[in-house]
DNA sequence: AATGAATGAGCTTTCATTCAT
DNA sequence: AATGAATGAAAGCTCATTCAT
């Protein structure tokens, strides 16, 4: 029942294939043997590593996530205007969806309906920690009287996620029609946080 | 074989009940026989006004969108002011996210994500269409100097339509999860507006 | 319940299209839609003259049959030597199959194998009644002596209607494709009863 | 996707268990669960072998067909006079199908009328295969004046065809029933190669 | 530990039959 | 008598999961 101690290089190789066919054909029409195959491995291998086809969703919710907060925290150490701080959350998160555009679909999109189809799932809770993040720089920000108080925190949270979202989806399913993209990735970043931290500054 | 002079009535009625259902469950994870309950006819009767489960999502895509398209329009008509533009477009898309959540979180999630499992349907040409009234009242606040012409007019429609985007399906999802939303959803408009006008403005 | 004095000429109209609908699709993938369309009647109506999409094949299978075998009895009437009676039999038989073809190819076929989808009903009755005809021609002139005695009547039966049917399955399946048959049917007909005259011939 | 290089005998009880049934039911009725039930292995399973029913059918008419025109070929070498050669023909034909007759029902039925459900496929070319053999008997007794010229060979092979096609089926039909069969098939054999010869003789 | 053939529940879809009009 | 929309019981097929090897 998943509970093993094999190869832990199986286990990620096992997660990385599930990524890339979560991402190409959705999680709901991904078979586990594309996985398998994909990975290179029997269908029967995936059960040693995970109880079913959820918990490889989930484990990819989970590693995933952990993964993205902790490179989002430890860059922003050592910031420390508001302005800069949310320049870099744009930066980091664009940058990271160009990096690892498989695992950016699977969190940006099954990460968030997943409600939908797994039941007795709270994915929110990887997510929320996430914008907490977000939550901090904008409101210290306006505790400092840098960024405007009269917008409530919850709003100007979705514009800043909702923006970085979409352009990042928009990106990925550019690359997937193979068009190349217009402008360098960090360019873009540069132009999304000018323009909220225009609507935001006081 | 949808040929059919029957009842309109209980198209319309299928129709809604799909929705209600694509969006509880998702378009994959939901079976025609949940449609059918949720209807009230018997899983058959589908097949009288339907080719398929995927064409019963395109009819939804195709005739959502264009009344959604239809009262954008409209309600652009007699609008001069760039900024007053963009107000109405924040406006328009929260308040019939917030009137018809199930068709709306059908149009959201599905339709964008539908080449995963539709082949050879398109589904961004109704999206497209859409979007592009968005870049239409971008461009022209930029040619006429109102909005400020070093941001790319793509990258102002990802921060606006991923800014309305969010917002809508976080209050959707709230709504899922019985939560009172804290603002009335002008509100939110207004500050959304506000906030993406500030950003813009040359 | 079928049971019904309605318009005699609707259920031989509904008879026809069936006998074509079946000839041309094969009765287990004929849908009674089809029937009604080609009838040109509503799905319904042909419940009010048939308890069951079975009962029709077997209407045109007792009241074909009946049919064939009073011309057949009406034909032989006044022939009095076998080998003529027989060369009649031969000209009857693939005369008969050249002019109703949709008849004869659900007699031919669907009669003969109707046991296997149709419980309960004894096809070989109505085929039998023909077939004695045949036997009788048969051993009259074999007790004659002027047809081999050594050949057992049944074989020498399966002979001359396994030919005649052959070569009318043969000739219903060439139509299909719509070639040009060779040979005029009574000139194929003078063929097969020389050939089998002359097997028999004492 | 029968992409497998499992146990082929269980490929091979899937087919005999498919002919006992179509046999038994005629393919339309036949349900894929019959055929797995008589082969004793799970619905799913048959898919693994097989595409579709469809293909079912198909793989027997051209494995059926392919070792019964095998064994034709084999058994007329060393055959020299067509009489001869003749007779082989009528003693293997009927041989095989009492030898076989759960084979012989699904490739004298099925594969004739196949082209009534079995889009794309041509059975025909199995069947002319074995019946070449035929005519390469007839014409060259035709040619060395051993039979009637005057008989076209085309309505020869139909009546020494349609012959043995009526006799085998009829003891097919027979046997289930379950009657004791007249004759020994030897001497049927004998007797309708006499008359078939006889018929045919110069 | 790893395999992949086998399983069978569950899905979409079809179509003979019914019945309100 | 006639209609044809509606029904719902199957049927073919898929695929997550199991288990003998």
């Amino acid at each position: 029942m998943a509970r093993t101690k094999a190869d832990p290089g199986k286990r990620d190789r096992i997660l990385t294939a599930a990524m890339k066919v979560f991402a190409r054909k959705g999680f709901a029409s991904a078979r586990v043997s594309d996985v398998a195959r994909e990975a290179g491995v029997a269908d029967g291998t995936i059960y040693l590593y995970f109880a079913s086809k959820d918990a490889i969703l989930i484990s990819i919710f989970e590693e995933g996530m952990q993964g993205v907060i902790d490179g989002l925290v430890k860059g922003l150490k050592g910031i420390d205007d508001p302005r800069e701080r949310l320049r870099f959350f744009c930066k980091y998160h664009l940058t990271t969806v160009e990096n690892d555009p498989d695992l950016a679909e699977v969190l940006l999109i099954e990460l968030r309906f997943s409600d939908k189809f797994l039941s007795e799932y709270k994915p929110q809770v990887m997510l929320d920690r996430y914008l907490e993040q977000l939550a901090g720089i904008i409101s210290e920000g306006q505790r400092r009287g840098i960024f405007k108080r009269e917008i409530p925190t919850g709003i100007a949270m979705g514009v800043v996620f909702g923006s970085l979202d979409e352009i990042s989806l928009h990106r990925v399913l550019q690359r997937k029609k193979r068009a190349e993209p217009t402008f360098d990735i960090t360019a873009v970043a540069d132009h999304v946080a000018n323009m909220l931290i225009g609507g935001l500054a006081a």
